[in-house]
DNA sequence: AAAACTCGGATAATCTCTATCCGTGTTTAT
DNA sequence: ATAAACACGGATAGAGATTATCCGAGTTTT
C-alpha cells in the first residue's frame, strides 16, 4: 500500500477550497498546543503539502488569527481563544471574501432598450441578484455561528484519552528535534509525504 | 460605442455560475410568454451568446421545468407555474447539486494514526465537513424559498407599464417572423450581438 | 557562525467554466 | 414534396482559478 501524495487529491474547485479545508484542520491542532508549530509540523503531522500549506499560514496572520515567531523554535500560535474565531472568519482570511455569485448585469442588455438601456432598468440591485446575495448571507451567517472551539469539542468526545497524549508525544519530539543534526533513520519515519 | 459581445465577458467562476444566472433571466422572460420561445430568441432578446443558452435549456427540460416542441413554431415554455418554480429548482437542474465542499478526509491521515486509522477518527462525518453542511443547507433554503415569481413580481414594480407590451411585440415579431424568406435589413437590426 | 524559521515571488500542472461549431432527427409552412 | 427552423447531443478550444512546488531574502536562536 502506497502512502497518499498531494498529486492523488483531485481539484473539485468547490466554493469552499482545500486552501479553506488544509486552513481550518491545522488551526484546529493548533488551539490544542502551547507551543508554537511551524507550518512544516503541522503539514507532515496531518499527511498535507508543506509547501502548500505555508502559502496558507501568512494570509490568516494578516487576518490576526495567528501569530508568528521567527527563528529555531519558531512557528504560529493562536493569537485569541478559540471560542472566538468563527469558521467564517478563517474563511474569509483564506478566500478573501469570495462572492457566491457575480452578476453580469443581463438586465440592462435586453434588446428593447437598445444603445443605452433606461434608469429604472440598472438602478438598485438587480433581482436575481438579490436573492443570491440573501442566499450568501444565509450561509455567511451560519459559518459565523461556528467556532474553532466548537468543532475542537466535536473531535475531542470522539478521540479516545490517550489520543490527545499521542498527538502532544508526536509533536513535542518534533518541536525537539529541531536545531539538532538531523538522524536519518528517524526522521524518514513519514515516508513518501513530501515526494511525488 | 461598440456593442458588448460575449468575450467581452470575464470568468470569476463563482460557485453559482453565469449558467444560473442565463437560465433564470430566461425563465423570468419565459414566465411572462404565452407562446413558445427557441433558446436562440432568449439569448439575443437578452445580448448573451446563443449556443450557450442553447446548452442550458436541455438541462433545464430533463428537470421538467420546461416543455420543448420541436418544428418552425417550436420553442420552450415553463411546464409549471412561476409561483411553483424555485429558486433552488433551477440551480440544481443546471449545476446538479454541486456541493459547496468537498472533504478530503483529511482527519486520517494523522501521522499518530500510521498506515491505517483507527474506526472511531473516520467514522460518521468529519467535524469540519458537518460545519460547512449546515452552511450548504441555509443556502439552499434560503434559495429553496423564493421562485420565479417572487423574482418576476419584483421586474414588474419596477418597470413601467408600457414595458411589457414593447417586450411582447419585440418576441412576438421574433416569433413570427420565423418561416418566412429572409427580409436581410430588417433582421440586423440588433447588430453586433451574435458575431464577435 | 550555523541552523532553522518565516515570508514573498515566480512557476507549472490541472481542472472547471465559458463559448462555439457541427451533425442528426423532427415538425411546420410553403 | 421541399425547405426552413427547431431541439438535441457530441466534440473542441480558450480563459481563469486552484493546487502544488521551488527558491532567495531576512530574522532569530543555539
Amino acid at each position: 500500500m502506497r502512502a497518499i501524495t498531494q498529486t492523488d487529491i483531485v481539484c473539485v474547485m468547490a466554493h469552499l477550497t482545500a486552501s479553506v479545508e488544509y486552513g481550518l484542520h491545522c488551526l484546529l491542532w493548533l488551539a490544542g498546543s502551547a507551543v508554537p508549530l511551524s507550518s512544516r509540523d503541522l503539514a507532515e503531522f496531518q499527511g498535507i503539502s508543506p509547501s502548500f500549506v505555508a502559502k496558507i499560514f501568512p494570509k490568516l496572520e494578516k487576518a490576526g488569527i495567528v501569530g508568528a515567531s521567527e527563528g529555531v523554535h519558531g512557528g504560529y500560535l493562536l493569537t485569541k481563544e478559540p471560542g472566538d474565531i468563527s469558521v467564517l472568519d478563517v474563511v474569509d482570511a483564506i478566500e478573501g471574501q469570495k462572492p457566491l455569485f457575480d452578476c453580469q448585469e443581463i438586465r440592462g442588455r435586453c434588446a428593447v432598450f437598445g444603445e443605452r438601456p433606461p434608469g429604472w432598468a440598472t438602478t438598485g440591485t438587480c433581482a436575481i441578484h438579490a436573492v443570491m446575495l440573501r442566499a450568501e448571507k444565509a450561509m455567511r451567517d451560519s459559518l459565523a455561528s461556528q467556532t474553532l472551539a466548537d468543532v475542537a469539542g466535536v473531535l475531542d468526545r470522539k478521540a479516545p484519552a490517550d489520543f490527545s497524549n499521542d498527538v502532544r508525544d508526536w509533536l513535542d519530539g518534533r518541536v525537539k528535534s529541531r536545531a539538532r543534526k538531523p538522524v536519518g533513520r528517524e526522521l524518514s519515519s513519514q515516508p513518501g509525504i513530501d515526494e511525488p
